[in-house]
DNA sequence: GCCGTTTTCGGCCCGACTGTTTTCAGTCG
């Protein structure tokens, strides 16, 4: 088809191989290595035609011979042989097919086998006239479910993501409300919410209770519950008015902390984790840790074994198989240090090398906390397109305890957003003295100035020497190929300043995607030159993404978590850019607003 | 298909809920 695919092109080849052959039943764990592989594909850092053209594909976790030289292909020509050949043998309808919620490889094969559905369309049709229940296996409830899925498909609420911030506000009033429950002992926020994902699927819930029954009663009576998805004795799912799923667990206290755990995820890095545990000779699931049983102990085995059979315990619920002595676990870091591993939050858990360096003991100690900040960067106010005044600001910011806060309004090219002048920055800095006389954060005058065409910035060196900070952002022009984003970014980025790279891809989640930009090269050269990247906590953007973010600070290049402050209100964007950081396992002292004001303002002022 | 300070073959994480099943497969988390 298309030469030359990128590494997400190719990451999407070897998904679609696995879902074809997920359509053929083929053996899981092939599925799962090609999932495994598109996963490795994508946490390339940098360029994967390089290492590809090096010979190097297979020192990636995952890769062997067999996917590196698919991958080659896949890189040359956008297609593989085995992806030409699995296309000719399905309807393409049948991935789609994939898509509907409920609706897997199994009973897709069914349902051609007897309907000849091979379409979406056709399933919908097939469900309409009632055909769906006289095929063997299906009923009038299966038929409904489909029908439903298949209208939230339609509607695009079926894969829809939820921004961090939103669904957080969500999860505080459903905590607040189940926690009122006298059932409750404990309540919690996991899954993706809690891992600090920058958008969720769903939200995740665990709770401690002698009395689940109740609880779960508790979640159906939360005001915005509009349906209820599944009920069990340890489970319920419900969907809220706003489309967003909702998952309970409910488990006794003694396992509350693999229970806490097992519902955080990632399931990636489960699969590891468990895969460790097994290894030990452990078994690991919610239910706790448990040794595994003697391989001699089994019902073939002499009479030892059987008497054992016969003198077990009742098993509790979720453990019906035969388990050797559960291992009482307390927390989370009791969890790891059963299993002779270092802490790893929950950040850090998406089996990115995380549990690699939790046995060498290399993962991060000092991973940046929300504490550990004391200024604000990235603050607009009416000089430019923010609502809030500079007083408002840093009133705002003093009510939180503050040290400083950044004031870096528009440049003059960002007409749009009323950037500044010359003049008008001359007396927006007479403003800040006048405001700094009323409060007491202490004000930085700084500008975020727009990366123009060329890679210039929007301001002469003679404005930018008297600015205590500078953010070089690009807010027009987007519609650039790759290289010459690239190109407009490396050179503004090489400066002889300092400068911070303001929402480095300009991605809006769910809304607007990265533009076309090689990251690597533009960090290679920030590290070359002098400046920072911002981790932007505006939960639209979340950018740098914590990949880029990770490869910033391998690189040596000191961080800067931004606010990018529209009203007062967004002072608390703060907590989100640290989140966004944690995933990309950046320290403490990688954080130039961890400093004090006077290392803070010596270490991004722009000359000298 | 990947992988290996116990292995180059034989493992690969583990469980909840539903529907239609007469004993559990399928899907999802
Ligand atoms: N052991 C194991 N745990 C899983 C598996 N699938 C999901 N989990 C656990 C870990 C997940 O974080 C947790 C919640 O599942 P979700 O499907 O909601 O995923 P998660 O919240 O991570 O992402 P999301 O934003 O909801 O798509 O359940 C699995 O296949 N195996
Ligand atoms: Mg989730
Ligand atoms: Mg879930
Ligand atoms: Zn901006």
């Amino acid at each position: 088809m298309h030469a030359m695919a990128d590494k997400f092109e190719v990451a999407g080849a070897l998904r679609e191989i696995g879902a074809l052959l997920e359509l053929e039943e083929e053996n899981p764990f092939k599925i799962r290595a090609y999932e495994n592989g598109a996963r490795a594909v994508e946490a390339v850092a940098g360029d994967l035609s390089a290492l590809a053209a090096a010979g190097r594909l297979t020192e990636l976790p995952g890769i062997g011979e067999a996917l590196a030289k698919k991958i080659g292909e896949l890189l040359e020509r956008g297609s593989t042989d085995l992806l030409d050949r699995l296309r000719a043998r399905h309807p393409p309808g049948l991935l789609d097919l994939l898509r509907v919620p409920d609706l897997g490889p199994k009973k897709i094969a069914a349902l051609h086998a007897a309907l000849g559905i091979a379409s979406v369309e056709e399933l919908e049709a097939a469900c309409a006239a009632g055909r769906v229940r006289t095929v063997k296996g299906f009923g009038e409830k299966t038929e409904a479910r489909l029908l439903e899925g298949l209208r939230r498909l339609r509607a695009r609420a079926a894969e829809a993501r939820v921004l961090l911030a939103d669904a957080l506000e969500t999860s505080d009033a459903l905590l607040a409300h189940l926690r009122a429950s006298p059932a409750a002992l404990e309540v919690q926020l996991a899954g993706s919410a809690r891992r600090g994902r920058e958008t969720v699927g769903d939200l995740d819930l665990v709770a401690a209770s002698r009395e689940p029954a109740s609880l779960s009663a508790r979640l159906l009576a939360f005001p915005l519950v509009k349906d209820v998805i599944a009920r069990g004795d340890t489970k319920t799912s419900v969907r809220l008015a706003s489309g967003l799923q909702v998952d309970l667990r409910v488990v006794p206290p003694e396992d509350f902390a693999t229970l806490l755990h097992h519902l955080t995820g990632s399931r990636a890095h489960h699969v590891k984790l468990r895969g460790i545990a097994r290894e030990l000779g452990f078994t690991l699931s919610e239910w706790g840790l448990h040794r595994l049983p003697a391989p001699a102990a089994r019902p073939a085995a002499a009479g030892p074994a059987i008497a054992l059979a016969a003198d077990a315990p009742e098993p509790e619920p979720g453990a019906p198989g035969p388990l050797g002595p559960k291992i009482p676990i307390a927390s989370e870091a009791a969890l790891y240090r059963a299993l002779g591993l270092a802490y790893v939050p929950p950040e850090l858990r998406e089996d990115t090398g995380e549990l690699e360096a939790a046995r060498a003991g290399a993962l991060p100690e000092d991973l940046v906390t929300l504490e550990d900040v004391r200024g604000v960067v990235h603050c607009h106010t009416t000089w430019s397109d923010g609502r809030a005044s500079v007083l408002e600001m840093a009133r705002a910011a003093d009510a939180l305890g503050l040290e400083y806060l950044t004031v870096t309004d528009h440049s003059g090219s960002a007409h749009y957003a009323g950037g500044l002048d010359a003049d008008r920055l001359r007396r927006q800095r007479d403003e800040i003295a006048s405001v700094q006389e009323q409060v007491k954060v202490r004000l930085l005058h700084g500008t975020e100035a727009d990366v123009l065409e060329d890679g210039a910035l929007d301001w002469p060196d003679a404005i930018l020497e008297q600015l205590d900070v500078v953010i070089a952002s690009v807010h027009s022009r987007l519609k650039m190929d790759e290289a010459q984003m690239t190109a407009r970014l490396v050179r503004a980025m090489s400066w002889p300043f300092f400068k911070i790279w303001g929402h480095g891809t300009g991605r809006l989640l769910e809304e607007r995607p990265p533009y076309p930009v090689r990251v690597e090269e533009v960090l290679d050269a920030l590290a070359r030159s002098r400046g920072a990247v911002e981790v932007n906590g505006d939960p639209r953007r979340l950018d740098l993404a914590p990949r880029h973010v990770r490869a910033a600070r391998d690189r040596g290049i000191p961080v800067v978590l931004s606010v990018d402050a529209h009203s007062a209100r967004a002072l608390r964007y703060l907590r989100f850019a640290v989140l966004t950081a944690r995933r990309g396992w950046v320290r403490r002292g990688d954080v130039l607003n961890t400093r004090p004001v006077d290392d803070f303002r010596r270490a991004v002022r722009p000359f000298g």
